[in-house]
DNA sequence: ATCAATTGCATCGCTCGCGATATAAAATAT
DNA sequence: ATATTTTATATCGCGAGCGATGCAATTGAT
């Protein structure tokens, strides 16, 4: 009756479910490495810049720290990663890879490859995926503004 | 080191966090009618065919009957729905809406809108609104594909 | 008609994701 | 210097989301 109510007119059912796709085809991928899809994207941080504290890669992430949180513990428990209080800030935790942790890291160099076989049959072009790529990041920033928006 | 493993290099990443960040922005709208995203999803799929059993809003919604499942015991203790028996095939569960999960329709016909001014500052004119959809749907159906491929 | 394979749904166990709340450390105010 | 506020992290409770498993109804094979 309502046709803005009909689920083939919303957007954003359609990143509800991509996403949700994407993050399955991840899954097989990074199961051989012994992770998650989030517990992926903590190391891709580390790797990039190691020995941070949670809410630094919280925020790198748009996640809250009670999620990251008991993911680095898990992670911790996995051997990926070892956890300080900081020196300078004793409230922070100074969150670092392990051996283990960076060696993970070559292994997973092939995981992007990986994916871009299973998206295949996708008849996205480079400029496509660039163009998606702006979009989303502006949708990302519309609402992360609307958000601290909110919480004044 | 490895380029391909650098956070901003990733669509995925994007994908993951706004879909997270627009389900959010969801959130407070959803939140005056009671009910969740998946909820709200669900709904909108009964809305527009009553009375469908488990497997066909599992589909429609791209989810497991093992998530769809208790969502639904959730939305029939809310009194939002209904579940009985199949009379043609005694294994389906038939969901169907109760008066309430019916007069939810009306209030939710303005969360779209609602949703679009949270949008506001989001620079997508609707030839990217269209073709963002057309997109995000041939990644859908590229992994859809490549899952019932693997499972064979 | 009988037996085997498939299908539809439910249950269990685990990881996320987040709002609400708690606690200690640090920053700021007075 | 002391009191107040803010910040960094942790904990709790709940709703997803999904792999694995179980069970009953249905379908298919012989």
């Amino acid at each position: 009756m309502y046709k803005q109510l009909k689920l083939d007119h919303q957007l954003c059912f359609r990143l509800y479910a991509a996403a949700r796709m994407v993050m399955q085809a991840y899954t097989p991928l990074l199961h051989n490495l012994g992770i998650t899809y989030p517990q992926y994207l903590v190391l891709m941080v580390l790797w990039e810049n190691d020995g941070q504290p949670v809410n630094d890669i919280a925020h790198r992430l748009l996640l809250e720290t009670n999620t990251v949180t008991p993911l680095l513990q898990r992670m911790e428990k996995e051997g990926l990663v070892t956890r300080h209080r900081g020196t300078v800030d004793k409230r922070q935790q100074i969150v670092s890879l392990t051996q283990k942790g960076k060696e993970l890291e070559e292994s997973a160099s092939a995981v992007p490859l990986g994916l871009g076989k299973r998206m295949a049959s996708c008849p996205m072009k480079l400029d496509d995926y660039i163009l998606m790529a702006q979009q989303l990041d502006s949708i990302v920033e519309a609402l992360k503004e609307d958000k601290t928006a909110k919480q004044k």
